[in-house]
DNA sequence: TAAACGTGGTA
DNA sequence: TTACCAAGTTT
């Protein structure tokens, strides 16, 4: 081991006394927020959570608030934070601890990662930070400190390096220091990874371990972990149709539960196929998902975006469709009318929510003059009640 | 087991 | 613009 490895744990808690961050999830940590927490950090970055967090709390106070939730409600809030079959899990974990745990995070790690979204890491991490139970929990951060203090050379990903991992984990929780504060010394593992040890650009001269750093010795800190590199993501072309009804309400379909964006409301379309064009591609998909004939009348925006494996160039089409057809949801998990008034009710992605504020802009556009006396206060009403 | 699963920030 | 990265879990 390094030398000075019984001292390793002493320091960075004296370091994370010092400056660690102030967080919002820091501030009471009863299981419930802690739990919250470790759920909308998986990854994702605290500058991300912390608005998401406050208005999580806000919403839903407590365990029992959260049970009683609808997968809607849970949905709506999390929109933007991406990987939503974390909210879905949550609100499911929600039901279960009411039920069979009287509303109580179990403080047990067997316990607590058999609820649904509770993996290795979230279970060692809540049952530390939460229980002060000296489980060891290894995240991104603390395998990239590792790997530059014990300059691990295998790659990240490897049997190797994470077994050479947990060996070092487990000799670090052996140690006194961390058992009686085995909280903070995680919190100060993932700060000292967060603000020192960044992954392209570490400061090492603000770092408490610098000394005992094999990587930094060896001049090596910036190529550990050693990652490998990743394959390049498919490219899609896909089209989808903005319908309204004469009323200006426009066609929703509901994503199935599973997969990608579960449960969140679209606008319905899909991917083109060899050789199709977008006109082609979107009417075929109206067809298969709504047995409707949909008839694209004008473009409604280009629209780019990267998912997690494959990227997209989504063209939308405003259209029409017969006015005695009724769409039926085939593919869909369910459908849906929604005036522009109701558009922002819907939890949708990212893509869906940009062609649902530029349908709203442009409703917004072709209402009457909002200072006519006909018309003027339902306009100030919508106004206020839509937010974006 | 490897692939699926979002989004926004940064170089 | 592209590529990579961020407190992982599920299947």
């Amino acid at each position: 081991m390094n030398p000075g490895f019984e001292q390793l744990p002493a320091r960075l808690i004296a370091w994370f006394d010092r400056h660690g961050r102030d967080l919002p999830w820091r501030k009471d940590r009863t299981p419930y927020r802690v739990w919250i927490a470790e759920i909308m950090l998986q990854q994702t970055r605290v500058e991300t959570v912390v608005p998401y967090y406050r208005r999580w709390l806000e919403t839903f106070p407590t365990v029992e608030a959260l049970a009683e939730a609808s997968e809607t409600d849970v949905l709506k809030i999390w929109e933007g934070l991406g990987y939503y079959s974390r909210a879905r899990s949550l609100r499911r974990a929600a039901e279960i601890i009411v039920r069979d745990f009287r509303g109580e995070l179990p403080a047990d790690l067997n316990r607590l990662k058999k609820l649904p979204g509770i993996g290795p890491y979230t279970g060692g991490s809540i049952s530390s930070i939460a229980f002060a139970n000296p489980i060891p929990a290894l995240d991104g951060n603390v395998r990239r400190v590792y790997s530059r203090l014990f300059d691990i050379e295998a790659p990240l990903k490897s049997k190797e390096s994470e077994a050479e991992l947990e060996k070092i984990s487990a000799a670090l929780y052996a140690l006194p220091e961390v058992r009686a504060r085995p909280g903070d010394y995680l919190e100060g593992l993932m700060d000292l990874g967060a603000t020192v040890c960044l992954p392209a650009a570490p400061r090492c001269v603000a770092c408490p371990w610098a000394e005992s750093c094999a990587a930094k010795a060896r001049g090596v800190q910036t190529a550990r972990p050693v990652v490998l590199k990743k394959a390049p993501v498919p490219a899609y072309l896909v089209a989808a149709a903005v319908i309204a009804d004469s009323d200006g309400r426009v066609l929703l379909t509901r994503r199935p539960k599973n997969g990608l964006l579960g449960g969140l409301w679209e606008f319905p379309g899909g991917k083109t196929e060899d050789g199709e064009s977008l006109e082609d591609c979107v009417r075929r998909e109206i067809r298969e998902e709504l047995a409707v004939e949909f008839t694209p009348i004008r473009p409604f925006g280009v629209y780019r975006h990267a998912y997690t494996h494959f990227k997209i160039t989504l063209h939308a089409f405003v259209g029409t469709i017969p006015a005695d057809s009724k769409p039926k949801a085939l593919s869909a998990d369910a459908l849906d009318w929604a005036a522009p008034e109701q558009l922002n009710a819907y939890p949708m992605g990212k893509v869906d929510r940009l062609i649902a504020r530029k349908w709203l802009t442009e409703t917004r556009l072709n209402e009457p003059d909002p200072q006519s006396k006909e018309s003027g206060s339902p306009r100030t009403k919508r106004g206020k009640t839509i937010k974006e």
